[in-house]
DNA sequence: AGGCAAGTTTTTGTCCGACAATCGGTCAGT
DNA sequence: ACTGACCGATTGTCGGACAAAAACTTGCCT
């Protein structure tokens, strides 16, 4: 006879799990106000304090948020709250280089492709005037730090997939901040970045994917070549650059 | 003069955020135990109380784990922590079929490209199992299931590339129970899937990574056909299938 | 009637103390 | 050497308490 080891979970948790249960169900709706802790601990029949042990979970899980020092409101998980916590983890996995590059070369691509018939008139603007500033900076010979971080991001808020929006956030929070490791030793590589950038958005403007996708390959595939010119190894460890 | 209103986090936030410092730093590696919690209380200056509603943040982050009641461990997030967020918040975000679709077809491809240069013998016996267990299931005319699901994990865990393993895990708990959904008014789909993840396997086992992509590109292409031909909208909102 | 100011009630953040259950180890007894 | 009773440490849960902030009421004034 097989006794499996039973688990009981700490009723914190349980109240958790229950709460996560009404929000997902639709109980629960976003927007709407939490019932205050002295009511959910009657209704669940525990103490305020377990209460609120099984509420910093849902906090830090992004599915409910509190302003100041009111009512708890029943949110929708935004990729802010979930970004960092896949980036740690990817940082304490030690990914390599590499292993994000592969990820982003198909990624980022995809996300050129559908940009190029989905982005909006104000999201082109936007990506336009990231153009503009990123080119200006270049042209002072400094870095374009988060300007490229945010070009990416505009690019992938651009094609209109959520999916995509989610899945491609921690890698480029990642490994768009490791351009800044090499980029002093090659000043040609932020020239030829912006060259990219300015073909991607031309392409969404014109809506042609097959050019936005084309030079977004192009673009990522150098980030590659930068590294590797630089002299820096395909298997080196990804520092987290931003700290969001 | 501008004054802007400063916020102070509550203090079981800083607490939060103080240990999330010391294990990124290193301070704290993983395997490691935690001090207790009358311990922390006294070094942070605050109520155990605080303490804990502190550690339940880093808990249900995946940072630390807690096995019966004993002390708490370091650890680094594992998929299994973070996949169901993200997979909560895609259903959230009510994710079309198509949003999926489109990220896995770029992303499951590139695992068993990767997986043909990458696999190990013991994944590669892995994935045969996996494929004799769907194919006499089918032959039964059942329902692959969960096989369905475990076989595309298993491709991107043989790619060695923790990124692309990590990235991929919410996509596929969502795209794969729907396959469940039109499964049955088209009998040959089962059989036509079978086939394909033969022919996947083939190629890995062959060190073909061309082959391998290229069938489950085809693979994953005729998802969207079935659900087509199913007579299920494109745009259709995906519920979530597992939870695991 | 409508708007504003002061007061009252709720609610949150934090603390204190307490106790049963469990874990880990010690130590005597067989 | 193995068993079982004992003991300290730690966790899970509870009860109550209080200051500060927020939300709500009330009453006054125009």
């Amino acid at each position: 006879m097989e006794i499996e080891k039973l688990k009981v979970p700490p009723a914190y948790q349980a109240v958790s799990t229950e709460l996560q249960k009404h929000i997902l169900s639709g109980a629960l709706k976003p927007g709407e106000p939490l019932p205050s802790e002295i009511e959910l601990a009657a209704k669940f029949g525990v103490n305020r304090s377990t209460v609120r042990e099984g509420i910093r979970q849902l906090e830090s899980e992004g599915l409910v948020r509190r302003e100041g020092r009111k009512r708890l409101l029943v949110t929708v998980p935004h990729s802010a709250d979930l970004a960092p916590r896949t980036t740690r983890a990817l940082v304490m996995h030690e990914v390599t280089f590499e292993e994000l590059w592969e990820v982003a070369m198909v990624l980022e691509p995809l996300a050129a492709q559908l940009a190029a018939s989905a982005a909006s008139d104000a999201q082109i603007a936007a990506l336009k005037a990231n153009l503009d500033a990123t080119s200006a900076v270049v042209e002072r010979g400094i870095s374009p730090g988060k300007l490229d971080l945010e070009f990416h991001s505009l690019v992938s808020a651009a094609a209109a997939n959520k999916v995509l929006l989610l899945s491609r956030e921690p890698v480029g929070l990642l490994l768009y901040p490791a351009f800044e490791t090499f980029q002093m030793q090659l000043p040609q590589a932020a020239r030829r970045l912006v060259e990219a950038h300015r073909e991607v958005v031309a392409g969404i403007e014109r809506r042609d994917g097959a050019h936005a996708e084309l030079w977004m390959r192009k673009h990522v595939a150098d980030l590659k070549r930068g590294w590797e010119l630089a002299g820096l190894s395909i298997d080196q460890r990804i520092e987290p650059g931003v700290t969001p």
